[in-house]
DNA sequence: TATAATTTCTAACAGCGTTAGCAAATGTAG
DNA sequence: CTACATTTGCTAACGCTGTTAGAAATTATA
C-alpha cells in the first residue's frame, strides 16, 4: 500500500511550494515584509498549515540561509578546481564569493545581517563549517608550498573571511551607484596585500 | 513670559526621557524587543505621545544610530591626538574603533547591521561623513608623509574601514568564547599588511 | 458501515506601529 | 473671574504580525 508513500510525497510537496512561495516573496518584497499569512495566501492553505511543515518563521528563515551556504560552497569549489595553484586558487575564490554576494544579495542578507543571527543559530548550520574549511584548506596549501610556517593559518582564515565580508558589507549599505570599478579595485587591493602576506 | 520657554524644556525633557528608557530596554532586551508601548509603559504616558516627539519608531533608531557615530568620533579622534606619526594614529584609530564596536556592541550593531539600513538611511547621517573623513585625512599623511602617489585615498579608506567592519561582525556572530588573543592576532595582522602596503 | 486518525480550517490571543477623535488641562483675552 | 482657544494626553481602533486551541471535515482502517 503506497498510501503512506503518496502522503508523505504530498507533504514533501507542501513543503516545497512553501519555501517556493516564501522565496517568489522575498524576491518581489524583501525579507522584511515576508509574513506567515502571505505565505499561506499564495499557497493557498490558511496559515497553521505552515507550521505542520515549519516549527515557526525562524526556521523558514534557517533553510534558506542553509541553501544560501549550500550555493555559495558549490560556486566557491567551482572557483577552485578551475586552478591548481592555490594562489590562484584563493584569488578564485574571493572573486566567487565576491560574485555571489552581489547576484544574490537576499541570500547574503539573510545569511550575515539580518538582526545578528547570533551563537544559537550559528551552530545549527553546518554548512558553515564546510564554507570555512574550503578556504581554510587552500590557505593552508599556500603556506605548504612556500614553506612558511610562522604564520597561522586559522589566522588567515578569519582575516580572509572578514575583509570579504567586510567588503561587501560595506558596499551594500551604500548606494547603487556604479561604483564597480572602485569595488574592483578594494578587492584586488586586499587580495595583493593578502597573498603577498601570506606567502611570508 | 517664558511660558513658551518653559513648555518648551518639559517637551525636550520628555523627548529625553523617551531616548533614555529607549536605551535602557534595549540594553535590557536587545533591539528587536524594543517597541512603542514599552517605552511608553517606561515614561508612564499612552503610546501616542511618543508620536509628539519622533516620526515614528525608525526616527528613534535614527537617533541613536547618530550618538552611535558621534560616540566614535570622539572615541577615534581622542585615539588620534595622542600622536603625531600617522602609522601611529592609524593603528590607535583601529584599536580605537575595534574597542567601541565592543564596548558598545548595542550601538554597532544599529549603526550597520540590523536590517541593512539602507540608502535612504545613509543620507541622513552627517557623521557617518565625519567619520570618514577622520580617516581618510590620517590615510593621505601617510600617503604624503611617505610621497606615495600611486595609491589612491579612496581605495584605502575603503579597504581599512571595510577590513575592520569585517573582522568586527564576524566575531559578533561567533560566540564569546575568549577568542580575544585570536582577535587581536587578526587585527594585528591586518594592520600591519595594510599599513605597509599603503606606504608604498 | 462505523470507528479511528489525519488534515485543514476558523477563531482567537497577544503583541506590534500608527492614527482618529474626544476629553481634560492649560493658556489667553475681555 | 469668566469665556474662548489652544495645546496635551488619552482611549479606542485599524490593520498588521507570529502562533495556538479546538472544532469540523476529510480520509484511512477494521
Amino acid at each position: 500500500m503506497g498510501i503512506a508513500e503518496r502522503k508523505l510525497r504530498q507533504k514533501g510537496e507542501v513543503k516545497a511550494s512553501i519555501l517556493q512561495a516564501a522565496w517568489e516573496l522575498v524576491q518581489r518584497e524583501g525579507w522584511q515584509s515576508l509574513s506567515i499569512r502571505k505565505i499561506a495566501d499564495a499557497i493557498e492553505y490558511s496559515a497553521p498549515v505552515i507550521y505542520d511543515h515549519f516549527a515557526n518563521k525562524e526556521a523558514i528563515m534557517l533553510e534558506f540561509t542553509k541553501r544560501g551556504f549550500q550555493q555559495l560552497n558549490e560556486q566557491l569549489i567551482k572557483a577552485k578546481v578551475q586552478f591548481t595553484n592555490p594562489e590562484q586558487q584563493i584569488e578564485a575564490i574571493a572573486y566567487a564569493y565576491w560574485k555571489f554576494a552581489f547576484d544574490n544579495k537576499e541570500y547574503y542578507q539573510l545569511m550575515y545581517g539580518l538582526g545578528m543571527p547570533g551563537c544559537e543559530t550559528v551552530k545549527q548550520i553546518p554548512e558553515m563549517a564546510s564554507f570555512a574549511e574550503i578556504i581554510f584548506s587552500t590557505i593552508k596549501e599556500i603556506l605548504a608550498k612556500n614553506k612558511n610556517t610562522s604564520a597561522d593559518p586559522h589566522l588567515k582564515l578569519n582575516t580572509f573571511w572578514s575583509t570579504l565580508h567586510g567588503l561587501i558589507s560595506i558596499n551594500m549599505l551604500g548606494k547603487n551607484e556604479s561604483r564597480d570599478e572602485l569595488n574592483a579595485m578594494v578587492l584586488k587591493d586586499f587580495l595583493i596585500g593578502f597573498i603577498s602576506g601570506i606567502k611570508g
